[in-house]
DNA sequence: CAACAAAAAGCAACAATGTTGCAAAATTGT
DNA sequence: ACAATTTTGCAACATTGTTGCTTTTTGTTG
């Protein structure tokens, strides 16, 4: 389905050099619904690549807008691919994230729009973030 | 303003055994509006606890209601007292919560009442967070 | 208030996670 | 293919969180 030449146009795009790990996480992130942390990739990507290599990695994609965090409770940032319109150094996620109880995956709702909030006098907010937790589409199925 | 004796009757609703950290660290909560991460109650404890006891002491508070997590996005947890009707093993902390990026607080808008919001079929949410984050009323101030 | 059992704190050692500086290797444009 | 630039890998370190065990403190009972 995801062709290794998609991870190139990806790179390309973001004016990114194009090397062997990033084109790894970039397909990881691809061939995957929901999210990913940084654990993750490091077992996924079977120990081929640098714990700081990775690091970098997605710090540099997190800058570059191709993916973006997902803010949890448990201490774990997790990350998922940017599906619309962001661009380097501002990312416009504005749907909801829901984490699975069950399987413990992190899915990006991309139709679920994040809604409106009215806030007290004196408070400005430039993002909001909405986290639902719960059994996911997948577990629920018998 | 808030005086030791506030925070033996709140351990002892609990039924939680009355000691000096879990005495100082309550407090601590008490007499500040935002929350707190387990690295500012280090500081602000002055060196007098051990990072061990600290760390169990949030622990027995979560579990039994006393105070919550608040998810973000940057990988530290923070925590804050429940204002309503928490008990033990389960939280109703249905407010919107706000994370200054100038003061770098986070604040529990107790008045603000998590939106319902509509999931895709097959998911099923328990719990929704809504984090809000932005410039804050006392940030906004000068 | 003394003594005892239970609970919590402190300590040490460890595990996991994240960061930084630098030399070697790979990538890009020419 | 070469040189300049970027990225990687390594090593060392910093921070954060966890676990087992001993000592201290707490609550209870006589």
């Amino acid at each position: 389905m995801t062709r290794a030449h998609d991870t190139r146009v990806m790179l390309r795009k973001n004016k990114l050099s194009i090397t062997a790990s990033r084109e790894k996480i970039l397909q990881l992130f691809m061939e995957q619904p929901g999210a990913l942390a940084h654990g993750d990739i490091e077992k996924k990507a079977g120990e081929k690549f640098d714990r700081v290599t990775i690091y970098r990695t997605l710090q540099t994609f997190v800058e570059k807008g191709i993916i973006h965090t997902i803010p949890s409770a448990d201490n774990s940032v997790r990350y998922a691919l940017c599906k619309g319109e962001c661009e380097e150094g501002h990312h416009h996620d504005h749907h909801v994230h829901f984490v699975c109880t069950r399987c413990n995956n992190t899915y990006c709702l991309d139709d679920v729009v994040t809604p409106a909030i009215k806030l007290p006098g004196g408070y400005a907010a430039s993002q909001i973030e909405v986290v639902a937790e719960g059994i996911c589409k997948l577990c629920n199925k018998p």
